[in-house]
RNA sequence: GGCGCGGUACCCAAGAGGUAAGGGAGAGGUCUGCAAAACCUUUAUACGUGGGUUCGAUUCCCACCCGCGCCUCCA
């Protein structure tokens, strides 16, 4: 097996995967605060993950994913204060909305999803745990940790928190603290707010601890792997170890991954520039799931993406490349045998491949290597030097790159009606197609071009496009 | 100011001490009745700038410039 290496935030190296549990690789994710749909700067993290989990299991290791929704914060008790409903109401239907967008992107759902107000009892027993230690204190009913309990704070973010000490950026006015670095592990309720009665009293969790505790519950004291946005390093994922080093004694997360984010036009995405896209927003412009998928996964997740419409054109071309390869691959006929050279060749591209993933989910190299193999059996292919059993071969390769990739196979429509969108031509079945391009066969042979070529047209009227053979045969492929 | 990421051809982007992967786009060509697809050729003599180390750097070191992120519950 590829050793796999992967960058570690904490120690700004490159580091091997050294799993606690061997053969078993255990994730958290940081996952969507469900009070708004999901934007595409939330996908690039997420189909970061998505690839990471995919490579791991394609190198034979077993992954428990956990990814956490968090379904209570401040927006999420306005909006839904607003809309006049509860909360779990208010954060369902974008838990639903969140789903179909992963599944649209054949993002893999995490082996648990968990919801923060499930595990209300979990947080409120390890802020017990700090208590217990005297690591935190009370302050009008909240209850914070005390950052000078804990002398490794900073080493993730590596933060000068000195220079924080004085405060003078930190809204000293919301609650009292006793050091400005402290941070809330339990909120008490202002009026008319949501809250639950517990035995630390009255009030809300503080945005660090369901993390913590959901990560440890299902993942135990020591995980192997934490992914999140870059934003989250500080102060998010610095107070998760606080809180959860501080409880256990044991180091929290063998190694942080931590995504770049995406621009979008090279202009930061926001609100008030209007470039906040969602999913559905680029759907509806007519861009499918697969480029989506493709331009977000085509640049390695530690470098700033540039979201751009040019991007998307580029990655549209490219999976269209790749899927005419597999089409062209399925549909022709090779002669009987196999050519040792194409085997090798293939090999040798399966095991590239796999390369520039284990070297910290390189995908560019990863890319390059499929593509690479791509012209290298077109050639062939053109040559009529690739045989029967090279196809097979090639075929369960492009599976293999496929199992991480998942552009090839077109299920773009399918998706997008799932979503509700439906195709913008008129889809024509498959029996009107075939009698049409055997029409069209039948007036080549008699060279009715003019025929010929106004039947072609029909079709891509309908979004269908034609691709004749050498072979005779007539390839189709909705366009 | 502190911490971090990046500046490679028209665009996206890999890379390593020995002189530049891959994709997209453009141009020319092969094949084809025409298309489409595919293939071939072609598009980087300063890989941000200036120094240094070295036989040799774009790849190492230093300084600087530019872009971006975080340092404010934003992936």
């Amino acid at each position: 097996m590829t050793q796999i290496r992967l960058h570690n935030t904490l120690t700004n190296r490159l580091e091997p995967l050294d799993p606690v549990h061997p053969g078993e690789v255990r994730i958290y994710t940081c996952g969507p605060t469900v009070y708004a749909s999901a934007h595409i700067g939330n996908f690039r993290t997420f189909m970061f993950q998505d690839v990471l989990r995919r490579f791991l299991r394609s190198q034979g290791l077993r992954v428990l994913q956990v990814m956490n929704v968090t379904d209570v914060d401040d927006r999420i008790i306005q909006s839904a204060a607003a809309a006049g409903i509860g909360i779990r109401e208010y954060t369902d239907k974008y838990i639903q909305a969140f789903l179909h967008d992963i599944d649209a992107l054949h993002i893999e759902m995490p082996e648990e999803l968990v919801r923060a107000t499930d595990h209300i009892e979990d947080m409120v027993a390890l802020i017990e745990r700090l208590q217990e230690k005297g690591l935190t204190y009370k302050s009008d009913g909240s209850i914070y940790f005390r950052i000078a309990k804990f002398p490794a704070y900073g080493k993730l973010s590596k933060i000068d928190v000195h220079g924080m000490k004085a405060g003078a950026r930190v809204d000293v006015d919301q609650y009292e603290k006793d050091d400005a670095r402290d941070f809330a592990l339990w909120k008490a309720p202002k009026p008319g707010e949501h809250f639950w009665e517990t035995r630390i009293g009255p009030g809300r969790p503080g945005w660090h601890i369901e993390c913590s505790a959901m990560a440890m519950k299902y993942l135990g004291d020591t995980l192997d792997i934490h992914t999140g946005g870059v934003d989250l390093a500080f102060p998010h994922h610095e107070n998760e170890i606080a809180q959860s080093e501080a409880a256990t004694g044991k180091q929290f997360v063998r190694n942080w991954l931590h995504a770049e984010h995406l621009i979008i036009e090279g202009q930061k995405m926001s609100k008030s520039l209007g470039n906040f896209y969602t999913l559905r927003d680029l759907f509806a412009r007519g861009h499918k799931p697969s480029t989506i998928r493709f331009l977000l996964l085509s640049v390695p997740y530690r470098r700033q993406l540039n979201f751009t419409e040019d991007g998307l054109t580029q990655a549209r071309n490219s999976v269209e490349r790749l899927r005419n390869f597999v089409a062209r691959l399925k549909t022709s006929q090779f002669p009987a045998g196999s050519n040792a050279e194409m085997l090798k060749r293939i090999d040798k591209a399966e095991s590239d491949f796999d390369a520039g993933l284990a070297d910290d989910i390189n995908t560019a190299m990863a890319l390059a290597a499929v593509f690479d193999l791509v012209r290298d059996i077109n050639t062939a292919m053109d040559r009529g030097e690739f045989l029967q059993q090279d196809a097979v071969r090639a075929l369960a390769a492009t599976e293999k790159f496929d199992a991480i990739l998942a552009v090839l196979s077109d299920t773009d429509d399918d998706k997008l009606a799932n979503l509700g969108f439906s195709p913008q031509k008129p889809r024509m079945s498959a029996e009107e197609v075939d009698a049409l391009i055997e029409e069209r066969n039948a007036a080549k042979k008699r060279r009715d071009f003019k025929r010929s070529d106004e039947i072609r047209q029909k079709l891509a009227d309908s979004g269908i496009m034609l691709e004749d053979t050498k072979d005779g045969s007539v390839r189709w492929k909705y366009k």
